[in-house]
DNA sequence: TATTGTTATACTCTATAACTATA
DNA sequence: TATAGTTATAGAGTATAACAATA
């Protein structure tokens, strides 16, 4: 993907983007989903040549946080069925980044930990999310808790 | 994917969801894609099983503004590689959705039209999207154009 | 019977690289 | 040389269904 100046189709009027997007102009899906990408894409660029895929970061995460997490509760959490947790995590343990050991009471169960080097990967990826996460921070402003409420808002109301 | 009550991962505290997500919790980032998500997916539910994917509405709604737009014009507009442009279009073709003709001044070109069919499939979709969208604007409420500048900003900040 | 996790399988979306044909 | 589009190919990411082990 280049680099481009402005996003194709969100762009200031008159400087040669010509595409019509009609009653898409006004639909907040829309534009949340723009706005999605290009933030996405924006942090996969910064993180780069990482070992870890930014779809991969939020699994991480979310065992860091909670450790002993099943993979029950991190498909739950990702809204992800159980059966694309199995690859995740298989990959994650191959990275050395996470150790699955079975539940004591519940020997269907798998809970997850973070390894000491899966501890410093996600350390690291947070510097970078937090990074890319200023910029987000200095183009909101002082509309920032505003925008999370009423992002958060629509997470609740159409969950 | 189950439908569930409140997403598990932005709910309410107390509300039974135990998962913790620490830094993220004030990250903007997160909360765009877990709000892009949670819409995308209210969406696809709702237009069901259409002819046409939810990804492929994008493309058609732009034909549909733009008549005779060239390929190498979607790829920009939808921000995506030519090659990942050319099955799509096959597709939507092979639906009878669209017609592609060579353009006569650049015969390298390959211009794309909404046929009739496309026209109504378009409107169809058109009209979902609109119902989705209502309940966006019921959620975001009188906050709507604030809310639509600020999604606008990070997408010309950053792109 | 119900739940946890795995496996087999398939589909969508996407990209890179090499190619053809035009310019 | 450069651009428009195709093809071959590959890699994520995801889901459904059938399954084994356990509850």
């Amino acid at each position: 993907m280049k680099k481009t100046k402005g996003h194709p189709l969100v762009e200031p009027s008159g400087s040669g983007g010509k595409i019509a997007l009609g009653p898409l102009e006004t639909f907040i899906g829309f534009h949340l989903r723009i706005a999605q990408d290009v933030s996405f894409q924006t942090y996969a660029h910064h993180v780069g040549e990482s070992r870890v895929k930014p779809g991969r970061f939020g699994a991480l995460l979310l065992i860091g946080q909670n450790p002993g997490l099943t993979q029950m509760e991190l498909s739950r959490a990702l809204a992800r069925d159980k059966s694309s947790v199995t690859p995740l995590v298989q990959a994650l343990q191959q990275q050395g980044l996470i150790i699955r050991k079975s539940c004591d009471v519940d020997r269907r169960r798998v809970t997850l930990w973070l390894t000491d080097a899966g501890e410093e990967e996600l350390g690291s990826l947070l510097t970078h999310a937090e990074e890319h996460d200023r910029k987000l921070d200095a183009i909101v402003g002082d509309k920032k808790e505003e925008f999370l409420a009423l992002l958060r808002k629509i997470v609740n109301e159409l969950a």
